[in-house]
DNA sequence: CCAATTCTGGACAGGGCAGTCCAGAACCGT
DNA sequence: ACGGTTCTGGACTGCCCTGTCCAGAATTGG
């Protein structure tokens, strides 16, 4: 019927996900997504209306991965103290790993611009209830079990839990040791 | 000798603080700086270089303010815990009570910018650190008291708090509900 | 009251920004 | 192979950005 687009939208997405998550929302200009993605002005323009469009495009697709993340967390067997601990582990590790220390893509909008739009402030408040639902149930699964003391409401322990993945994500921005990080770890499943 | 500034350089950075604290660095323009300073361009330039500048003393001052605030907190008396419930309690009001958001400074610097300024990162790091020994400080105090049990790391407890604290301003920034970050305050005095 | 110095307001400069536009290229169904 | 449609590259627009400059105003010491 037409001529077709030269890149997959998908992909495209992933790659600005990328640059945005990098650099922010303000501090990234059209430019870098055109460098970032591979596309021209038009193309871009074309196929996502605006730089606020594509970043919410980013932000949904940011969200996809980590709930399918998160969705795999709670497949694992295995006591929930150790699958809580690798899991925030692993986003000390990843964050120690990175040399421009990103973070997280959903705190950094939220911190960003999610004071100043609505939208952006919804999609992240999702991300987060995302993760606090996952550890809620992995708490309940713990003190179904017994491995965790039942009484505790587990809905609170899991924002706090959700709390000390923020400070890995924030401090781990600017700290180069890994003890600041690990340390909240420790603390937190000796607290659970 | 000559002419004096017609402002006190000190309510400038003040009020600078306020402006970078409300919109973020990036999206804060030097027309914002003069309208929410009062000054014009040339007397901003004059006694402050550049937009960068401002933002590092904006900083820290902000530094300072905190600083006081939890040498106020270390001379409290009472059981730690409410001093800490208390502290944390506070932030959570503040985060509510105002309508922009805005949350931690030092944070939304770190998570901004921090990744790519060092100055910024240096400044920001401080802070967290500055916590984080207040709230050490405190944990310290219960566990010779016998309110805390002595046995836990002191140090890591602290990050925890302060991963806690970070929680409250992350997802206060897009949450409206007081539960959301009472939770966090709950189950984390809960489990020192 | 004058001279030296610093401050102030506003105009100005150069560059980068988001977004538009158009001419031509590529594709597909017929 | 051709007509209709969509895509692409790059030039272009208008705006806003940070930072500079300068002419005149204010102040103080002598």
């Amino acid at each position: 019927m037409a001529r077709p687009k030269e890149f997959d939208p998908d992909h495209v997405v992933d790659a600005a996900m990328d640059v945005f998550w990098a650099g922010g929302y303000a501090a990234t200009s059209t430019q870098d997504l055109c460098a970032g993605t591979g596309l021209g002005r038009s193309s871009l323009y074309n196929t996502f209306t605006s730089k606020h469009e594509l970043y919410e495009q980013a932000l949904r697709r940011y969200g996809e991965r980590t709930r399918a993340d998160q969705a795999e967390l709670l497949e694992r067997s295995g006591p929930v103290r150790a699958i809580i601990r690798d899991f925030l582990l692993e986003a000390v590790d990843r964050q120690l790993a990175d040399p421009s220390r990103r973070g997280c893509l959903a705190l950094n909008a939220a911190v960003e611009i999610g004071g100043a739009d609505a939208v952006v402030a919804d999609l992240t408040r999702a991300d987060f209830d995302a993760i606090v639902d996952t550890m809620r149930a992995l708490i309940e699964r713990g003190q179904r079990t017994g491995e965790l003391a039942p009484g505790r409401d587990a809905e609170a322990l899991a924002r706090l839990v959700h709390g000390a993945l923020t400070g890995i994500h924030v401090v781990g921005r600017v700290a180069q040791d890994r003890e600041r990080l690990s340390d909240i770890v420790d603390a937190l499943i000796d607290s659970l």
